[in-house]
DNA sequence: GTGGCTGCAAATCATTTGCATATAC
DNA sequence: GTATATGCAAATGATTTGCAGCCAC
């Protein structure tokens, strides 16, 4: 059941522990962009002696080792996502949905303006989503 | 000299005071996409009386009003920039210099995935610039 | 004149740090 | 057995809030 996430920490030479295959499941299971709070509460459940900074730690190794990214959209705290090739993401500004999107932007690979080395890229793209739409047509009085 | 300044915000509609008019000046004539705490220090020499919170409040309502966008590239704070035209980013992992670039993305302007209606595009690039590379080459034994 | 703005101090929230204990290898 | 990871508590840093006095309109 593990074995997946034993394996990608194997491949990366990072130690095992339970914590950690913990959190990177929940990553591979949950690709909500959740930020540290969720994913401590939501781990806390099975694992009471969890602890904040352990979270924040593997996060911090993960990210080091490109299996997870961090993500700054949300503009107040940071929101984890497990790396699964180059994709872009969208906020919701109403109900705070962090949503993958596949589009691809050409250009974004390469060097730019004469010489600056790319390493990471991300499109950040914000508005409401097609889900809140629907909400606010629904509540108006004339379409 | 501040007539520039005071029609921005007279076509806004946002109440006109020393304390904006100076902050929306450094914006104006730095594009260095300063932090709050670049910019409050930077003015407090000029102008001693002047609070963080004043400076965050100016921000807020020049956001509001699309005069200026917050950044959250650098992950720890935001940083600001005039609204000039839509335009990318790119955040020095050595230096910390965050350089406009000005690639077009192509798609980034329309509804995406079915339906999210999008109203802000950030494009963030991260890497290391083309003044730290030079740097680096200069420090090697052998190129 | 008054509602909105400024500036101060205290509060809050995400994240980091220091350190003693526990655990993977 | 030892280096590394965990977990706790305290510290830090950016931002927000509450509020009294001030100023643009």
């Amino acid at each position: 059941m593990y074995e997946k996430y034993v394996n990608i920490l194997k491949d990366h030479s990072i130690k095992i522990t339970s914590q950690r295959l913990e959190i990177l499941k929940y990553l591979d299971e949950h690709h909500t962009h959740p930020n540290v709070e969720e994913i401590y509460s939501e781990l806390k459940k099975k694992h009471p002696s969890l602890s904040r900074t352990t979270v924040y730690n593997s996060l911090e190794i993960l990210k080091k080792n490109r299996i997870v990214q961090s993500l700054t959209i949300s503009g107040s705290e940071l929101r984890y996502d497990i790396e699964e090739g180059l994709h872009h993401h969208f906020l919701c500004k109403k109900c705070g949905a962090i949503l993958d999107i596949s589009i691809a932007c050409p250009n974004m690979d390469r060097t730019l303006d004469g010489g600056h080395r790319v390493e990471e890229v991300q499109g950040y793209f914000k508005g409401i989503c097609k889900n809140c739409q629907t909400k606010e047509k629904g509540r108006r009085i004339n379409g």
